[in-house]
RNA sequence: GCAGGAAUGGCGGAGUGGUCAAUCGCGGCAGACUGUAAAUCUGCUCCCUACGGGGUUCAUUGGUUCAAAUCCAAUUUCCUGCA
């Protein structure tokens, strides 16, 4: 795939969040069929900082990466770990203030802050600094979050043109986050007015399931509806099988989640094979199954090992279970990817 | 043989007269996880239960007491010294 294409076919990024997919070296992560990973810009501003990654020559180079990359702007980080009080830090006008709970550092995330971030990991697409809250919010904080939203992707814009030279000099895609929370005429505001500054793609922000697991179908067709129509959508955080199923007729192509690498380090894993598509591999009734996780499944693991050896990784508690769950999720989230492209 | 010490639920190990069906850890059985502080977290784990409770437990047997895993005696097993 390249660059220009990215978002016209359906793709599914895994998270690799501070530079790695969790238990997978850059290889085994190849050959699950990954063109592109995310990674995380707050995370990587921290370690190994701006400087270093720069001297490093960026993410790709750093870690033997020759797909494609996109970079959370570290927005969602903001709202998880400061927002919540999690570590110590302050949400304001200008972006995040805080300190690292490890080393006690402070540090200052702003719009053009987080551009120069992920020009120094050399992403292939930003994401411009968004203010993330909750699913559901009350009003004036909706407010708030869509207010200063717009504004960080405004300057995001701005920087990202007049000190990089945008798209035309850099090659680079830009995309914006639209929030709104549970207020469809905020969602539909932010998506106008982010519209109007311009972005290579859209992706929908905040959370994509309420407390009950219920996807926000009307907030994210609302977000497609009042964007541009050849820009890419990309569902941030989206989701378990079923969810992007349901969410690819909306009309977004673009998708990522911890979900499918989470589950697989916590034995949760998807087959074709099971009711439910969920296959809990450190449940006991697997001791003995000589069965492939999935017997439809190309994946390595599926290839070479059974459900009782990946049983037996897990409670005996050696990392290659982990390795071996990954990898098998991950083959079975593209390959759910290709079976979209194929309709 | 003599002198000390110890025996607790699958395992390790708390508890040393009532609030003890008995802290906790491991193991076991399930569940959760949606732009990753997550190889994490939660629940259950003597038996029965209509979930309100009910029934049997702390090596064994007997005793003291209103009340015993806890005190006493004997027995069995184990550990440590001395022979």
């Amino acid at each position: 795939m390249e660059l220009k294409d990215f978002g016209k076919n359906f793709v599914f990024m895994p998270d690799a969040t501070r530079g790695a997919v969790r238990s997978l070296t850059t290889e085994q992560l190849k050959e699950t069929g990954t063109e592109v990973l995310v990674t995380n810009t707050l995370h990587l501003m921290m370690n190994p900082g701006e400087e270093n990654i720069k001297k490093l020559g960026g993410i790709k180079k750093f870690m033997n990466w020759d797909g494609m990359v996109l970079t959370d702007s570290g927005g969602f980080q903001v709202f998880s770990l400061i927002h919540s009080k999690k570590w110590k830090g302050t949400v304001h006008e200008n972006g995040a203030t805080f300190k690292s709970p490890t080393t006690g550092d402070l540090y200052e995330l702003t719009p053009e802050k987080s551009i120069d971030m992920q020009m120094a990991i050399n992403s292939d697409i930003l994401v411009t600094l968004d203010d993330c809250r909750e699913a559901v919010l009350e009003r004036d904080e909706a407010e708030t979050s869509v207010r200063r939203t717009i504004d960080w992707a405004k300057r995001c814009r701005k920087h990202f043109d007049e000190v990089y030279g945008g798209t035309k000099e850099t090659g680079k895609l830009l995309s914006c986050v639209v929030q709104g929370a549970n207020y469809l005429d905020l969602r539909k505001k932010c998506a106008e007015e982010l519209s109007e500054i311009g972005f290579d793609g859209y992706n929908f922000g905040g959370f994509v399931v309420t407390e009950g697991s219920e996807l926000v179908l009307e907030e994210m067709r609302a977000v497609v509806e009042n964007t541009p129509k050849d820009k890419f959508k990309y569902a941030m955080g989206v989701g378990k099988p079923s969810d992007i199923r349901i969410v690819a007729e909306l009309g977004y192509k673009v998708f990522d989640t911890v979900l499918v690498t989470r589950n697989a380090r916590h034995g949760t894993l998807y087959s074709k094979d099971i009711d439910g598509e969920v296959l809990r591999i450190k449940n006991a009734e697997y001791l003995l199954d000589e069965r492939p996780i999935d017997s439809t499944c190309d994946c390595y693991t599926c290839r070479n090992f059974s459900r009782a050896y990946v049983h037996h990784m897990f409670r005996v508690n050696e990392m290659t279970g982990l390795t071996l769950a990954t990898i098998h999720n991950l083959r079975y989230y593209q390959n759910l990817i290709g079976d979209l492209n194929k309709v």
